[in-house]
DNA sequence: CGATTAATTGAGATAAATCAATCGATGTGG
DNA sequence: CCACATCGATTGATTTATCTCAATTAATCG
């Protein structure tokens, strides 16, 4: 059942790429819950790989906290609105990551999330977590380090904001990105862009801006691109262009 | 001891204004961890009222995690770095909130925390706290909310990278900023602001366009401010200007 | 009370937004 | 299987908000 991560490389894509359980961003909260116990108990908790078609809603801004959500494969994004009615991008959601985490406090959630592709996930209810008494501890640790790292995560919308010019977004942007990839497959260096409109959205650009950096940055052989297809090809310099320090602050230290 | 948060309003200004611990960010954790035992117990796991001095480091990035830290009183800002050294200042902490939970998860500061003037925290060491063990559910608890709460307070960040006017992200910090002070502090309606370099800074803004923005506000009767103080005047119409829908999707629903 | 640091004000340069038109891909139905 | 329609991406021309640079004024502090 142990996958080591390296095994999983992208060399024979299969139809669907997942992330494994034992590289999902809940920290093993699925074994701590179930696994040394009774299978039968985790699938009380844990509704494995629900689909979720692109442009639907996983939830939406208001609805009542249930739980969180592990991406199993595919991307999402959550959304907030302006009064004009223009959507706002807070974050997209990569294979690996939670979804639902800021809901946990107010046990509302504030945004509306929507797959921009064909997706699966996994949901955890946390009431029924709760229930595992003899694991409640371990259950709770995992999502405070998995919180702590989304937190730590979110710095990198910071830096966006700092970035002065579209460029260096972008830059940002991508390695922010690969950065997160690679937390769950360190191979990663290749991803499915979301449309440029979102893309334009999360970074607070127009739709041609992004469209022709993107297009100086092929020029410049630091990715390539076709249709939704985005390959890394010069980690280093794009983390030149981001300006970023050259230990990643925010992924890693050292 | 139970202060039920309306009793301390803000008509006697004390010469200090301090968040008591009823309403600190950590959701009770000190009471939880030891009130109902004994003071003394406490005492060991929390330093109360630590000073830290204007300019001063709270800590460095790349320091050992040693707990998180709560805002008594004054404010701080993180900060990190690009590579020509510029410096971006990833959050402000105001009273009440929680600085160093993006530490947790690595067990490393990665950021470099600075009073913004003369400050107070309440230093919590996470290593005693979890020897409480019968209070430790609860401990974790509290953690989890109040991580909670910052995933969710952290949205505004992405709210100001879709901004498409710098008033618009001078309303929006605006906003941000009192809906924080007022999780505390109901009636909180001025504050003294960080130097304009910072809040340039913070907003990826030039000094100047800051300063030109507060100057247009201050006509318009929305602010007043002399040097550091800051007062709100007229609360909805920022948030207009702020475009964001009237109830406030970010710190509460409805 | 000078000296240093912060804030203000103005003029000009510029990166990116906006506007508008074209091109390309994708999908549908006749 | 090929028009046709729709939607997304690209490209160019123009406008504009904000940055940058520079000089002045105001505030803070030993």
């Amino acid at each position: 059942m142990k996958n080591t991560g390296s095994r999983l490389s992208m060399n024979q894509p299969k139809k669907l790429k997942e992330v494994d359980c034992d590289n999902c961003g809940l920290y093993r909260l699925c074994q701590i819950a179930g696994l040394d116990a009774d299978e039968s108990a985790l699938d009380s908790v844990v509704e494995r790989r629900k689909k979720i078609a692109n442009a639907d809603y996983l939830y939406r801004a208001g609805d009542r906290f249930s739980g969180v959500f592990a991406v199993k494969s595919g991307i999402f994004k959550s959304i907030s609105y302006f009064d004009d009615g223009r959507e706002q991008i807070i974050d997209f959601h990569l294979p690996g990551e939670l979804i639902g985490l800021e809901a946990i406090d107010e046990g509302i959630y504030l945004q509306s999330v929507i797959a921009l592709e064909n997706s699966s996930v996994c949901d955890m209810d946390f009431a029924e977590m709760e229930k595992l008494e003899h694991k409640f501890i371990a259950f709770q640790g995992s999502v405070i380090h998995a919180l702590s790292r989304k937190v730590r995560l979110d710095q990198y919308q910071s830096l966006l904001i700092g970035a002065q010019s579209a460029e260096q977004r972008l830059a940002i942007f991508l390695i922010s990105i690969f950065s997160r990839l690679r937390a769950h497959d360190m191979q990663a260096h290749s991803f499915r862009m979301p449309m440029r409109k979102d893309i334009a959205n999360y970074l607070g650009l127009a739709l041609e801006t992004v469209g022709r950096v993107l297009k100086r940055f092929e020029e410049s052989k630091l990715i390539e691109s076709k249709g939704r297809h985005l390959k890394i090809c010069n980690y280093s310099e794009i983390q030149q262009r981001a300006g970023l320090i050259q230990y990643d602050a925010v992924t890693k230290v050292a």
